[in-house]
DNA sequence: GCCAACGTTGGC
DNA sequence: GCCAACGTTGGC
């Protein structure tokens, strides 16, 4: 199983957002850069584990965990004229931007801000810390995913049973 | 609001 | 294919 952080700016979609949905699931629209693209193309599998990341706001950091629950499919707002993430150049009959649905899946027992996050050596290669990131989807090992659910009160183990 | 970093665009 | 200009991201 691999691991994923997933930014969002909360004042568009938060952690709570997600997790008052229909099934707790949102499709992950609007994803337009390549390497994230090939991420879930390639790498992301349902049952794939990750946190919500919240960027862009006064408290940066990570509330909880979400699921990968689908393989990647086309994103239908890259079709939609009237959709902020509408791309001109998108093809109908060969989609070139795909999304994931992602599901809720636990509320950390406490947040772990990103101040916290750079205190640890243990992630000091986790690429979110890495000045000048901009991916919106990055990839964790698994000892990074099980370091961090510690820091968020919870035990990795409860989720991987499930 | 500032600014560093990086992806994308487009002229050549 | 190069690379400068431009736009966006995101922490502070």
């Amino acid at each position: 199983m691999r691991h994923w952080l997933l930014k969002s700016e909360p004042d568009t979609f938060s952690f709570d957002d997600l997790k008052r949905r229909p099934k707790r699931t949102e499709p992950w629209n609007g994803v337009r850069n390549y390497q994230v693209r090939n991420f879930m193309r390639d790498d992301m599998k349902p049952g794939d584990l990750g946190f919500f990341y919240h960027s862009s706001c006064p408290e940066p950091g990570i509330p909880g965990v979400i699921e990968i629950v689908s393989e990647a499919r086309p994103d239908p707002s890259a079709l939609d004229p009237k959709s902020e993430y509408f791309d001109p150049k998108s093809d109908p009959d060969n989609p070139g931007w795909l999304l994931v649905d992602v599901a809720w899946r636990a509320d950390f027992e406490r947040f772990v801000a990103l101040p916290e996050l750079r205190e640890h050596p243990e992630l000091a290669e986790l690429l979110i810390l890495r000045r000048g990131n901009r991916l919106s989807v990055t990839p964790l090992e698994t000892a990074e995913f099980q370091f961090i659910c510690q820091l968020g009160g919870i035990d990795p183990k409860g989720l991987a049973s499930d």
